[in-house]
Parts: C-alpha cells; sequence; structure tokens
DNA sequence: CGGTATCCCACAAGATACTG
DNA sequence: CAGTATCTTGTGGGATACCG
C-alpha cells in the first residue's frame, strides 16, 4: 500500500523513508554486484564491459539497474554520439561511499557464515 | 532459478553465497524493522507486541519474517504450554550485531538524503 | 493467542526478438 | 553497441477465513 496518496507520483517526503527506499533498492537483487564492478574498472566502463562482469545479469535488467543507480546518484552515465554508439558508466563519490559503508557489513556477514549454516541446519524442523 | 541442481533443497556451499542470501533476507521489506522491534524490547516479547510494533505487518508476514530470523540464527522463538497459547521472540547474540552492523549504514543513508533527492530530482528524463 | 489455509495480485526478473 | 518491446513466470506480500 502507498502510504502518502497526497504526494504526486513517487516523491518522498520524509529523509528516513527516502533512505529506507534507496538503500531497498540498492538491496536488490543486482545492484550491489553492478556497483561493484564499476568501481573494479576504477573509472569509466562500457555496458558491454558491466553485462559481462556481472555474471549471469541480462542486458534488459543491466539496464534498468544502471538507471536506477544513476537515479539516485550512485553512477553517471554518458553517451558518446559515434557509430557504433559507445555508452560509459562510472561510479560517483556518492557511489563509491556507498560501496565503503556496505562493505563491513558483508564483511561480517562472511566471517559469520559459519554461524548462519549451523542456525540454518539447526533449525528445518 | 536454482543454481546448484546437485545440492539437496536449499543447501548452500560457499561461504560468499551463504552471507550475500542471509543479508538479502534481511534487505527484505519487514526483517530489519522486526529486528528492531525485538531490540527495543530489550528481552522476550509476545507475537503479539511484535505485530503492534511493527507498523503495517500482517500476522501472515510477520509469522514468515520470525521464522526466517529464527531460521538464520538472529531470533529464539519459545512456546510455553498454557491456555491460552503464549509464544515470545528474542534477539540472539547474532542479531544484535546484526543490527549494529546495519545500523551504520542506515545512518549514513539518512545523513546522504539530501543527495538522493536531490540525484532523483536531477534525473527524471 | 498465535498461528494456518486459501486465494489473489503486483512486480521483479527471465527469454526472446527486434532496432537506432 | 546499447539498448527496447513483448511475453511469461516466480515469488513476496495482502485479505480473509478458519483452527488448536
Amino acid at each position: 500500500m502507498a502510504h502518502a496518496l497526497s504526494l504526486a507520483q513517487n516523491e518522498i517526503a520524509d529523509d528516513d523513508a527516502l533512505a529506507r527506499d534507496v538503500l531497498g533498492q540498492v538491496a536488490g537483487r543486482w545492484s550491489l554486484g553492478v556497483l561493484c564492478v564499476l568501481a573494479e574498472a576504477k573509472g569509466p566502463i562500457r555496458f558491454s564491459r558491466v553485462l559481462d562482469g556481472v555474471d549471469g545479469i541480462t542486458a534488459k535488467v543491466l539496464t534498468q539497474a544502471l538507471r536506477q543507480l544513476e537515479r539516485d546518484g550512485f553512477a553517471t552515465r554518458t553517451i558518446y554520439a559515434q557509430v557504433p554508439p559507445r555508452v560509459e558508466y562510472a561510479l560517483t563519490e556518492l557511489g563509491l561511499e556507498l560501496i565503503e559503508h556496505v562493505d563491513p557489513l558483508t564483511r561480517w556477514a562472511t566471517r559469520r557464515a559459519k554461524d548462519f549454516r549451523a542456525a540454518r541446519a539447526r533449525f528445518v524442523r
């Protein structure tokens, strides 16, 4: 259910809600993987290279993920008017910050993997 | 699509994959909210109280969220054999650690909310 | 009280084909 | 090359009703 019926389209007034929304997007299946490929590139990188770098993603889904990263300010999109077309994506400062803040969490989760495995084994019932 | 056809049910062999899977679950719409209510309780808390504490959640979805938190070792479930039934949930050490590691990320995102808003306003095209 | 059982829908994501 | 268009499907989540 939408919370703010009075707001046009997708505007989110509350900062907390906006932050949750953005993190929710980032938590999606592909965003972080794409972001990491952009980070590893250490500079502008073409659509096809990103496509190669993210295992299992399709062009359609990659396009959507990149658009959303661009929308939230985590990546830039630069189109070069040439044939064949060239489009390059790059991580922004904000995107780098995001990665830096997500990293400790994923590291912790990886360290704790054994505990997760044990908990899941204990469960089942 | 399942990635590991050779594995029974839902087993995940790789630690990194398991960590991603767990974080993926946590990133779901309700898990963090539920976790926070358990944390605020500072002790065992009944199903109904959790239901009250998480705004907008339904009993079915809360049950699913709690089961998953229990499965991954973030919460415990204790049933008291009495009428009417009483079931209490509590945060585990692992659950507390999770919250402590997620918190910096959400704080950062809230601090950066203005940037997200600006980026989204800039976008649209 | 603390759930299940059903039914339903929205939406993310996949497959495939096509285009500027 | 870097996308769109279209169709399909899986799954999270919602509404409601019922049960031990």
